[in-house]
RNA sequence: GGCCCGUUCGUCUAUCGGUUAGGACGCCAGGUUUUCAUCCUGGAAAGAGGGGUUCGAUUCCCCUACGGGCUACCA
């Protein structure tokens, strides 16, 4: 029987989406498109505590950027919603309260102070604390107390938790990326599946949202993977059909250890977020890749490299042929360190592939928004042409095609030490001369005069060119001389050399 | 501490028992070029350690070491 593929990502709002979040929906969404499924955004928001505004915006928003967007989800609503947690709040209970019916949970009394002493004690013993089996009949629950005193307590509006009684056997998981794996369920805690505030825990709402949204394959991050017993527990007790697991490896912080974190990115200079975002509470902004000037197409590329690989020599690859040859055995196991340098490599794959009128019209507009004259739109295309080989952000341009739109303001000492000798003043005002009786401005047409000039006088290239660049650059750098000069026009190209011979005289 | 996962060049990785262990980023050296960059060519660089299984292990199994994750009325 095949059904339909629908797979959910399900973050919580408690903040920015981080590049691993981005990469296990990326992963989501490429397994759904491969498979003609469907791909769910499901906001996990059970914790009212934690809630932070604007965060499911920022995850929606970064969704989209990437060029990942959702099917089904907060405003996309489908046949399984609502898709926020705190909306679906009223239909938890019933499960919880199933299962205590199954025997499969209970209701326990115990206060927060009387957990944390008992752990204090346990600590102090150098003990584990545990909540399970081996321990729920020194704790206050509806396995220790009667019937009657159980009702009673709840009668009297007692705050109460449910919490799961896994069954005690050898459980054989069996995860898409891992294969095979034995938990004793001995060891497992009596976790808290309804919580005393009214709310579901994660693991009770998650396993009954992927139920009743009908997901076929659950694929998120590691760390998941140590509840991932207690999920499938969950899904026996209830007798439900238990979906396909894949635990993606976790993306690891580029020097030293652990996962990735938010201040890693100001530490090591990459952003970790796809979008830039203010916490207003530290009153701290952590960059986006998006501001700092990487392409979506980049970003996803590169992010699906952090875990994936083709098999193949292949590294480039636009979404639709992620998609082609997406496939989780190819998935592997090992958590990857964050690599900013490929990162920019990618970067630099997809600016350079652009159009240069595609790159053209944001530059006009950057330059625009600094008040620097560009002249045509078609003059900014061609610069672009002309420099785009060597950026790798939008921003580079300014450095490296300033002086088509400005006269170079100052002349790098060191360079014209190296360019400017004695005799190049004399010689600048003879190339003036024989620009001035040029009439084919174009690149080709200078270079031919200049060059035949240069010949029939015997002159070294280092000795003209040099000067010449460093007069219409500023520096020692950038494309063909003569294009420049061209580009610039004849006059421009004059006053230039003239600015230079009256500085560097 | 307990449980779980992992371990191939510095980094991301290929290899699904037999390879000179391949590619990419980065690095180094050449080349192209009027400069810089791009680009091209080349180079250094890896199977954590120890036991098995096998004619043969990077590949399969076990142990150790190391790394990581989880261990909340957080997700």
């Amino acid at each position: 029987m095949s059904q339909e593929v629908r797979v959910r990502f399900a973050p919580s709002p408690t903040g920015p989406l981080h590049i691993g979040g981005v990469r296990t929906a990326l992963f989501n969404y490429l397994f759904a498109k491969k498979h003609k499924g469907t791909f769910i955004l499901r906001i996990e928001d059970t914790d009212q505590n934690r809630y932070v505004p604007g965060a499911e915006q920022y995850i929606i928003d970064a969704l989209n950027w990437c060029g990942i967007p959702f099917d089904e989800g907060i405003g996309k609503e489908g046949n399984f919603g609502p898709y926020r947690q705190s909306e679906r709040k009223e239909s938890y209970k019933q499960y919880a309260l199933e299962l205590i019916e199954k025997g499969a949970a209970y209701y326990a009394f115990d206060t927060a102070q009387e957990l944390n002493e008992a752990r204090a004690t346990a600590e102090s013993q150098k003990k584990n604390f545990i909540y399970n089996h081996r321990t729920r009949d020194q704790f206050t629950n509806s396995l220790t107390l009667t019937p009657e005193e159980v009702q009673q307590r709840l009668d009297n509006g007692e705050d109460y938790v449910i919490r799961f009684k896994p069954q005690i056997k050898n459980l054989g998981l069996f995860d898409e990326i891992r294969k095979g794996i034995q938990i004793d369920t001995s060891l497992l805690d009596d976790k808290i599946l309804f919580k005393s505030d009214g709310m579901p825990t994660y693991h009770l709402a998650n396993v009954v949202d992927d139920h009743n949204m009908q997901i076929t394959h659950v694929i998120r991050g590691e760390e998941w993977l140590p509840s991932m017993a207690l999920h499938v527990l969950l899904y026996e007790s209830f007798g439900w059909q238990i979906p396909s697991f894949a635990h993606l490896p976790l993306i690891l912080k580029p020097t030293g250890k652990g996962k990735l974190s938010k201040r890693d990115g100001a530490k090591f200079g990459f952003p970790v977020f796809p979008l830039e975002w203010h916490d207003d509470k530290e009153n701290e902004t952590f960059n986006g890749y998006r501001e700092d000037g990487y392409l979506p197409s980049a970003v996803i590329n590169m992010l699906a490299f952090l875990g994936w690989n083709p098999g193949t020599e292949q590294e480039l690859f636009k979404l639709d042929e992620l998609i082609e040859q997406f496939d989780l055995s190819q998935v592997n196991s090992s958590g990857a360190k964050f690599d900013p340098d490929k990162a920019k490599w990618f970067q630099q794959q997809y600016f350079v592939e652009q159009d240069d009128a595609v790159i053209g019209a944001a530059f006009a507009k950057a330059l625009q928004s600094k008040n620097i004259n560009y002249g045509s739109q078609d003059y900014v295309n061609l610069v672009v042409g002309l420099v785009k080989e060597r950026a790798v952000f939008l921003d580079d341009l300014f450095e490296l095609a300033g002086f088509f739109f400005e006269a170079p303001k100052e002349f790098d000492e060191k360079n014209a030490r190296k360019a400017w000798k004695e005799s190049t003043s004399d010689l600048m005002n003879q190339l003036i001369e024989v620009i001035e009786k040029t009439d084919d401005d174009t690149a080709s047409g200078l270079s031919d005069s200049i060059k035949g000039w240069m010949k029939s006088n015997e002159l070294g290239f280092g000795k003209i060119m040099m000067p010449m660049r460093l007069s219409l650059v500023g520096s020692l750098m950038g494309p063909d001389v003569f294009e420049i000069a061209s580009m610039i026009g004849k006059n421009e190209t004059i006053s230039r050399l003239k600015t230079a011979i009256s500085i560097l005289e």
